[in-house]
DNA sequence: ATGAAAGCGCTAACAG
DNA sequence: CTGTTAGCGCTTTCAT
């Protein structure tokens, strides 16, 4: 009782060839002639052949080593070293199946260094690129040059409108607005104000935050509210100042949506909370103010989950040689005081 | 360059055997001599041998049988079909290990068709249990044969205080109950009431329910607030009319908990919605009046995630031969109208 | 372009 | 009780 009845051999008997022909075509690896390629494809066909992966895994010991090319994490954006942990299970996971990831890091502001990096792993012929696509016309040379070279790229985080089917792991960053719109609006009382306040700093990515509050507003289309908005590039102090003054000037906001950097904020609205504030993000700070109850729920983008899932992507790809799915949006999880042990430093779900 | 450079020949050539006896050892078939077995344990120690799951499944293709034992899924409790499709994602996903599974069914409320399903159960010897145990004292004698018999046992959904050893996989149901504490206490004004609904059936599981409430008393044990409680079993037209009359003499009102059953208290409420809604379950009864936005929030435990993690963990435990964590809590997500969509039919996480 | 054959690391049957 | 050995299904080298 075999498990798996149909074997390369058997293909190779019906098509009246030896197994040599068979891996080749199986393979795409090319030297088989027309006539018996045709042949072979034919009695996989008729067979119902599957491979075993196992099988092939244990002959060829072949590693697979997979570029992931992120921002660095610094002190103002703790953020991205949560994928590190989430790439690491993946791989420890993938064990037997031989993935490597080589981690290659640029600072978000440096357009130059996210070039020398490109032209690193282009070098060094990877097996597959997981990237965060943040400079969007040398994405694009970059890209490029990889579909010359057959390397398959996963876009993650953050995705590129000038390249919409390359396939792509984050969040929905509209929906995750809206759902801010509706949270706040069951928070506060029916005729109070929002406020909505945009914290960007030289290079952030901008677009995710606009695609934030656009939902947001999406949400309140058909709804009787009253919104500020607030922006500021500017420093700590010029906010503080600025916030609290319009703080005061404005009694009947209730509600603050925080489109980025909600600890800025909470920094100003800590000595005494009256508002309720939703922001995004997990990082260390963010959780603080979390505990302290003075942010009321976090929107986690999931960077655990992200690298995670973007890992066992490639492993459907390269060794299932499955295609796969253009977007894969993770769940819009929110996240309080009282479930916060459920999601902070902890991958999602059980698996 | 090999994967896993010291394999069972090399510790067999250290230990001065050869590679039979190894095999014995490392899989506990007895029939080694002690001192051999010393000699062989210790360059297992010495080389830091790791085994090649692949090249060990390739060679053996043993089926891993576990059986399931839930209760059915019934117009009243369709709850209980989501799990399937997580064992089926599951069994795929780790097809080349070889996972079979088997339902075994019983009716809720039927204590003798779920001992029938025991007893099947031990008959055919599985290599793993993976169960709800609804029936404590049965559960406690099913569990006991499995003991003598070697079968490993996972339960899920449901714990028994009786056995609180046994590994499980659910959600912590008191959190949960202390989480619908805060999302209520944040969505209502200061100074109104809180109403507890729970409608619990003959053989609905009441540990689960008392935790739920347990847990949300907890959060309001240092807040100021009125609440109100009400529980029945009876049928739909009784508890129309008493909730009618309870709502209308309680104007102060404004959230309510449904420990269970939250698509009976909508259908009361549904005409004319006023009060902030929190239950339980994405059924689709309740996903339905999440849509119609009668219901405000639901948190659900997951069943697609219960079984999806319960079968990657009898591989962690008949594959990976791990030892596995006593508790496994899966996070409490909250699903709103805004959210839903990534929840409802759709499993966890990327992965 | 194709066939034959040697393993990958482990299991299990069998001989000693 | 211990050693030998034949594969599991596939990849890959080497002849042909």
């Amino acid at each position: 009782m075999k498990k798996n009845p149909v074997g390369i051999k058997d293909i190779a008997l019906h098509a009246g060839v030896s197994t040599g022909p068979v891996d080749k075509v199986l393979n795409n690896r090319g030297g088989v002639s027309k006539k018996t390629e045709e042949r072979i494809l034919k009695a996989i066909e008729e067979l119902g052949y599957t491979p075993n992966i196992l099988a092939s895994r244990l002959k060829s010991a072949k590693q697979y080593s997979i570029a992931a090319l992120l921002p660095e994490a610094t002190p103002d954006i703790p953020y991205w070293k949560e994928h590190e942990r989430g790439f690491a299970d993946a791989i420890n996971e993938l064990k037997p199946y031989g993935f490597q990831i080589e981690v290659h890091r640029f600072h978000q502001n440096d357009k130059q260094a996210f070039v020398t990096q490109t032209a690193s792993i282009l070098e060094n012929n990877y097996d597959g690129v997981f990237m965060v696509p943040i400079f969007a016309a040398e994405t694009l040379k970059f890209v490029q040059r990889l579909k010359r070279a057959g390397t398959p790229v996963i876009f993650f985080d953050t995705q590129l409108p000038e390249l919409p089917n390359i396939p792509f792991i984050g969040q929905h960053s509209f929906d995750s607005g809206f759902l801010a719109g509706e949270l706040l609006h069951k928070s506060v009382s029916p005729s109070s104000t929002l406020l909505i306040i945009s914290l960007t700093q030289e290079q952030d990515n901008h677009l995710h935050f606009t695609s934030r509050e656009n939902g947001f507003r999406e949400f309140f289309k058909s709804k009787q509210r009253s919104i500020i908005k607030y922006e500021s590039t500017l420093a700590n102090e010029h906010i503080e100042t600025e916030l609290s003054g319009l703080i005061a000037a404005s009694p009947f906001v209730e509600g603050i949506f925080v489109t980025n950097g909600i600890h800025r904020v909470a920094r100003v609205f800590s000595p005494q909370k009256k508002h309720i504030l939703i922001g995004y993000d997990l990082i260390e700070e963010n959780v603080k103010y979390l505990t302290n109850e003075v942010i009321d729920f976090l929107i986690s983008q999931q960077p655990y989950t992200q690298a995670y899932a973007g890992i066992h992507l490639f492993y459907d790809l390269l060794i299932l040689k499955r295609t796969i799915n253009k977007k894969t949006y993770l769940p819009i999880d929110i996240v309080m005081k009282s479930n916060l042990k459920y999601y902070n430093h902890i991958g999602h779900g059980g698996a």
